[in-house]
DNA sequence: TATCATTTGTTCGTATGTATC
DNA sequence: CGATACATACGAACAAATGAT
């Protein structure tokens, strides 16, 4: 039993009195907690007293909550897609990004935008910059997880090539088509964590208290002068990324701004 | 005003008036929102419907609430400190790791420990292998910005090396010193977000709602074996990493477990 | 230093709505 | 349809942190 005494609200010693009951294995993953009811005498508290202490349970991740259900905890180490961000190419200049089997959720919608603070800093860019925007909504089809990916095309980039008329060319040709137009590429990636928007919760289908892993990859030019910029957003908890690396001289290394 | 009408539950609408009013400025970053009971007359509910939809905005990450003084608009793009994760090599053969300028905060902790399942799988051996474990916690002096840094050494990597003795080596001497053992190292990252437990909340100075972005780094040695696993945890909201990729032709391509 | 007003935190009670089975 | 379970909403009281008097 959890047993409730000294330290603290009375909610969290039974947030914590639940989390410990999760962890010794008496509410194993995916099984279901007590109803409210029954934690409510378990403990001896009142209804918002569990409540509250489910509602810190919910936000640290460890339990999903169903209507009309109930209370379940959610599988530790859940499955991960893995999504390797290298660039390979073949003899015959064709380029593989090794990001997984993605399909599309719907049609990619292109619009056109103008560089943000954040992007126009990877883009090399003022704020303001005219440019494509094309947006994938994509989904891996064994674990359903979704995944958004946004292409963005600055003007001076696409000028006088396939991209003015198709920006929604594939990330892949893109590359093909800017290395025959004489550019030798390479490409930077910033990652981070945060939570998502209200929107992008539910365009992603993610649970409660999930946070998103997004990366931004710059492709470069001879002269690491950037091209175009494409983000992806994944759910943290289903998806992963990898990277492989050499060590490499010191005077290779680029200093990002 | 932030009237008040359809759809969904009162909180909800409270809490999107809210956001709409910090959208659109009314509430800059930084600013404090009104007080409850200001809140309270201002939308005409309930203090528990009040205290919801701020419950929500927060577990949203977009606003912090201090207890005593208020609720303030958390600044959206926040200072980032940004870390590189490349590794150079100089002509004398000692390595470089471009993570930044840590300090740390106590004396590493040395530890043995066991490989889990997820540890396990990185360093390619089964779940129990013993291991030394060398956990840094590290400090950003100019933001202020901490990250957990763990080493895990298996024994059989250690074994007649300095390491058996000294284990809490830095992570760039002991690059140097398989080096030197005769390995041809190289890298493998695997990144991803998830919402930091109790104590990670704690001992990284966490605000609410604020992810965690965790890195592992494989140390390979010429044939693909892992020698050392490297973790390292820090804040999603203030710390991103940056990674460089060049295309590789497809045979060096590594599948990963 | 001590006190007080303000503001958020905690806890109870109660009633009703809505989803699931 | 009914039973169960979670969601929403109101009211009330006291505790604890903060900042100023």
């Amino acid at each position: 039993m959890g047993e409730i005494q000294r330290p603290g609200a009375l909610y969290k010693q039974v947030a914590a009195a639940i989390r410990d009951a999760i962890t010794t294995g008496e509410f194993p993953p995916g099984a279901p907690l007590p109803s409210e009811t029954q934690l409510i005498a378990r403990y001896g508290v009142s209804r918002p007293t569990v409540r509250n202490a489910i509602a810190a349970l919910r936000t640290e991740g460890l339990i999903e909550v169903i209507h009309g259900k109930g209370s379940f905890v959610r599988s530790a180490g859940n499955p991960v897609l893995t999504l390797e961000r290298t660039v390979t190419r073949d003899e015959a200049g064709n380029f593989t990004t090794g990001q997984g089997i993605w399909k599309p959720v719907e049609e990619p919608a292109i619009h056109r935008t103008t560089t943000t603070a954040a992007t126009g800093v990877l883009l090399g860019l003022d704020e303001g910059e005219a440019l494509f925007g094309v947006d994938r909504l994509l989904t891996d089809p064994t674990t359903g997880t979704r995944a958004l990916h946004r292409t963005l095309i600055p003007f001076a980039t696409a000028e006088g090539t396939a991209l003015a008329e198709h920006p929604d060319t594939d990330p892949e040709r893109i590359y093909a088509l800017l290395t025959k137009a004489g550019h030798d590429l390479s490409w930077t990636e910033t990652t981070r964590a945060r939570m998502p928007l209200p929107d992008e919760r539910a365009t992603l289908q993610l649970a409660d208290a999930v946070p998103v892993i997004h990366t931004a990859r710059t492709t470069l030019d001879n002269e690491d002068r950037p091209l175009i910029l494409e983000e992806l957003t994944a759910s943290g908890d289903r998806a992963q990324l990898t990277y492989r690396l050499t060590a490499t001289g010191p005077e290779q290394a680029q200093p990002t701004a």
